[in-house]
RNA sequence: UGAGAGGCCUGGGCGGCCGCUCCGGUUCGCCGGGGAGGAAAGUCCGGACUCCGCGGGCCAGGAUGGUUGCUAACGGCAACCGGCCGUGAGGCUAGGGAAAGUGCCACAGAGAGCAGACCGCCUCCGGGAGUUCGCUUCCGGCGGUAAGGGUGAAAGGGUGCGGUAAGAGCGCACCGCGGGCCUGGUGACAGGCCUGGCAGGGUAAACCCCAUCCGGAGAAAGACCGCAUAGGAGGGUGUUGGCGACGGCCCGCGCCGCCCUCGGGUAGGUCGUUCGAGGCCGGGCGCGAGUCCGGUCCCAGAGAAAUGGUCGCCACCCCGUUCGGGGUACAGAAUCCGGCUUACAGGGCCUCUCACGCA
RNA sequence: UACCCCGUGGUGUAAUUGGCAACACAACUGGUUUUGGUCCAGUCAUUCCAGGUUCGAGUCCUGGCGGGGUAA
């Protein structure tokens, strides 16, 4: 994701799910594929290079669960605690999970607007 | 051998699997190549580049401050000079002007800037006591004195001798200081000779004076393409006006509506964008910073922002000492260069000094 | 990327031209009180750090560190 609207989208009408390590937030694009965006800021570390490595870990567990993940997400992954030292292995199952989970509720909360509203 | 001084370099290596980005080729399957730093950092200076500004003057404001050089430029660097520190190698140094003017120098102290007499020392005068009648001592007074004590960060040259009632550049020698001349040096300055006879302390990183330099904004600069909407409505003001953004003022010049409110649009793409005051090698010149000539190389270019993940072997360090386990600095390009400053595990190299020992 | 501002006890603020770092609250100690509160007395500072100028620096100068803010 490289846009600031794709981003403003996904906070506001995506459903998130997190745990210790990272946040995710999970929001429909409308395209054939599954995209990611990562926000990792200087609340996190202070250190460019320790926040790059946070980065790298995230975006490589992205691309090794990919084949997992449902198609067409828009998928953003936000380090959650200060001070995160990531390592794949953990991440990798984390992100399978928690993005099911989001996308689970996400679609809940879609067919509860369909009810309401017809 | 020990203790130091100065400078420079490096800052993990190899391989397997899976990926990212850019360039070139392509039979569209892929293939080949490049891909973080010495500080990329802090953003403290200086430039290049881009746009804005109409020309000049005055006044502000800011920066720098030994000399000569280097440089595109600098607040950087080099060499040299002076001062202070160190046994030394070396280190530090905002280091112009205090007889252009103004301000300040708390407390202490008698006196702190047209100097000054608290204690002390000394002549003289008056009085008391002692006396071996030479004088000694005490008290008071008019004075002299900056040698000694004491205050202070600082007390109007320093040391010694002479001199004197006691003293004093009062005189002399040496040192310091001021002035003049000569010699050497591009110069800062150094050395020598003569002379004065010692005076107007400190502070300019207090105001200030002098010399030199400085137009403003910054790649979110700016250029082009595309798309969309609008090409407006209302009010105010009227040439003795407004604008020409960016410290103020003045003169000249140019333009003609200008200002406020409402309304409308804007977070797309391409270029700028990486070939440059460039790197490496050799040679010439220069003590050096550097510079010139020749050859050779192309060496990140993203854009919510690539340069990675994982595994194995080796190197180094620590725990352990049989197996094994853990760790490997500071730190991540964003227009680009020249510096400065700050951070940095470990490793390597060169030159020099002092002390001790041996030959 | 460019630029601006601020650092003083635990907290919030003062400090004249450079001359003994002050005040309030909090905390602690002691006293008063049967106890607590109130009140009284006392304690609590590397002025962010390192250099420099000066006789003397919170103040002036240089460099750093940390925090906050502005600009599409």
């Amino acid at each position: 994701m490289r846009s600031r609207g794709d981003f403003q989208r996904a906070y506001s009408r995506g459903n998130r799910a997190k745990d210790e390590r990272l946040t995710v937030v999970v929001c429909a694009n409308g395209l054939e594929h599954t995209r990611l965006g990562l926000s990792v800021g200087k609340r996190c570390w202070k250190s460019a290079v320790r926040r790059n490595r946070v980065r790298r870990v995230f975006r490589d567990a992205f691309r090794l669960a990919l084949p997992e993940l449902p198609h067409g997400l828009d998928v953003v992954l936000v380090a959650s605690t200060p001070k995160l030292e990531p390592d794949t292995r953990d991440v990798l199952p984390a992100l399978v999970r928690l993005v099911h989970k989001a996308h689970r509720r996400y679609l809940e909360k879609l067919t509860r607007v369909q009810e309401s509203s017809g």
